[in-house]
DNA sequence: AAGAGTTGCAACCGCGTGAGC
DNA sequence: GGCTCACGCGGTTGCAACTCT
């Protein structure tokens, strides 16, 4: 058993546990967790600092809406992937699995929204709205399982619990061509908007962020993605590739 | 202007996994 | 091989900010 020092501190973090947090990592690097929890006298929990570092603080985020492209993204990786949360997010660099998994749970939840709507509005017309594709990002549809079987929550599209042969299904969408979304429609959107690529938007909120010696890549980055991403779509490859500065 | 409803996001919790002993 | 500990992941919750009536 272990003796509890005094109260873990929960809830929002202050400007000051920022600070202090960040000088210890600087420290100790973004590993042992519970040791910077410990010797930074911050009464939080190692979970909590790790947290706080990699959602918050980390140097390489990215700050304000997600674009479209990363929409997109999002979306076909989801498909592929499920609730993946953090193997989505090595692919959309800046970003975070609770990021992602937040921006995911209001994507559903408009979606079911307007699903009801349209529903309600139309009874009689089963399959008519997805015909309307169009290349905005709150037309693609993917077709997810939640949306099909109405059983479960809006926001639970499977993810690991997806049937395989649903799977299977998307991942053969993915090879064959969606009829929703097209890969090439996604490829004339980066062309259009190549110089609209994506930066570091590290501005605006509290942003202690010193150059640092972090490998930016670690946190999006493993040697198993790199072996995985030569399995991947051209538009993931691109734009990862995009958003570690390199150049195709 | 104020209360109710909705949305977005930060943070917590529980569980699984892997490393070290 | 079994145990413990630390870490990472996905699900969930709480709340502030925003929008609507």
């Amino acid at each position: 058993m272990k003796m509890v020092q005094e109260e873990t501190r929960k809830g929002p973090w202050t400007e000051q546990e920022d600070l202090r947090l960040v000088s210890f990592v600087q420290v100790f690097g973004d590993r042992r967790w519970d040791s910077i929890a410990k010797v930074s006298g911050l009464n939080r929990t190692g979970k909590s600092c790790r947290l706080r570092w990699v959602n918050y603080l980390h140097p390489g985020l990215k700050r304000g809406k997600m674009t479209s492209h990363e929409e997109k993204l999002v979306l076909e990786l989801h498909s592929k992937w499920g609730n993946r949360w953090s193997r989505i997010a090595r692919k959309l660099p800046g970003r975070t699995d609770n990021e992602i998994k937040n921006y995911w749970r209001t994507h559903m939840r408009k979606t079911a929204q307007e699903k009801k709507r349209s529903m309600s509005s139309s009874p009689s017309s089963p399959s008519s709205n997805s015909s309307s594709s169009s290349s905005t990002i709150t037309s693609v549809d993917f077709s997810f399982p939640c949306q099909n079987t109405g059983n479960s929550s809006f926001y639970d599209t499977g993810g690991s619990q997806m049937i395989e042969p649903a799977r299977q299904k998307f991942d053969a969408v993915e090879e064959i061509d969606t009829g929703y979304y097209s890969m090439d429609d996604i490829w004339k959107d980066i062309a259009m908007s190549e110089q609209n690529t994506i930066q570091p938007v590290c501005n605006g909120t509290f942003m202690a962020s010193p150059t640092w010696e972090y490998s930016l890549d670690s946190l999006w980055n493993t040697e198993e993605d790199e072996q995985e991403e030569s399995k991947l779509s051209p538009v993931i490859n691109y734009f990862h590739a995009m958003n570690m500065g390199k150049h195709i």
